[in-house]
DNA sequence: CTCAATGCAAACAGTTTGCAGTCCT
DNA sequence: AGGACTGCAAACTGTTTGCATTGAG
């Protein structure tokens, strides 16, 4: 069994421990996310799926996202204006995304899920609020935009 | 000179460095921003000014808004669902938000700059992205809902 | 003066909703 | 068998756009 295959296992099973229903939408749409690992919009979601197996509506795609979303299996992320993206999260990461033209990428380091924890913990502190999740989010141009930019001053 | 009046006058001189118009407008959704620090929405701040000052069309908000955001000024929340929350950013910290109730509450710590500056130059090493921004969002339950909450499952 | 900013209303796009039919468990 | 899930299309809502008017620099 390949390693995707392995997490895209793990994920039905804790979907299953839940006693939420396993569909053949929920299993397309969680295997998109898996191997794919592209953040999509769900529109691409949608498009992609429906192409090959035309068995899966948009409204399905919403309920089904926003299910993952809710089991803390799946990010949203906003960006900037655009649509909503989407992240299967398997292990602590952050993402870094270009304003200019939304591309996004995962970025870690060793110690990233200790800084998130102690993030969390003085939040909790602070505020009283059981804490339930995070994310961190960073701007910038990536390198494609950074030579277009600067062509486009010339 | 209060506190937040100077903070009002340092934002427009600021926006005045840049060759900005400062107009009537722009003031009153700044003064708004500055003065409440309440992350509000664009209905919101739209509702709360025309209530006293009837001079502003909801366009123009959501291009102030724009504006201000573009120019590192303002952070933009878009927290769960609903419509997006704003915020004055004028110095360094995150938002705890309650994933039921979408109360946001501000949180800071001393080293928080600096933990920023290493998750923004680990980004910008990994992925080649000129980092332009960032920002830490924390998901919780605010302790009045998770009363709420107690006392629904009885 | 000049050109950017505003206001208005219509257009848009992504998302949600209601309900009948389907199919996991 | 039964309730959760799906698909469809219509309805919604927040946001954007175009253009004539206004006003900041």
């Amino acid at each position: 069994m390949s390693d995707t295959d392995k997490t895209i296992q793990e994920a039905i099973d804790q979907l299953r421990a839940k006693h939420i229903r396993i569909t053949p939408q929920r299993t397309l749409v969680l295997t998109y996310l898996i191997t794919k690992r592209n953040h999509p919009t769900v529109e691409t979601i949608y498009s992609a799926i429906n192409h090959e197996e035309p068995s899966l509506s948009l409204a399905t795609v919403y309920n089904t996202l926003k299910l993952f979303v809710d089991q803390g299996m799946v990010l949203e992320l906003s960006g900037n204006d655009e649509s909503i993206h989407y992240d299967y999260y398997g292990s602590p990461h952050y993402h870094v995304i270009c304003t200019n033209c939304g591309k996004i990428i995962d970025v870690t380091y060793p110690d990233f899920a200790k800084d998130l924890q102690k993030i969390d913990r003085i939040a909790a502190e602070q505020t009283g609020y059981k804490i339930t999740g995070n994310h961190v989010e960073v701007q910038g141009i990536c390198t494609d935009c950074q030579t277009k930019l600067a062509n486009q001053k010339n």
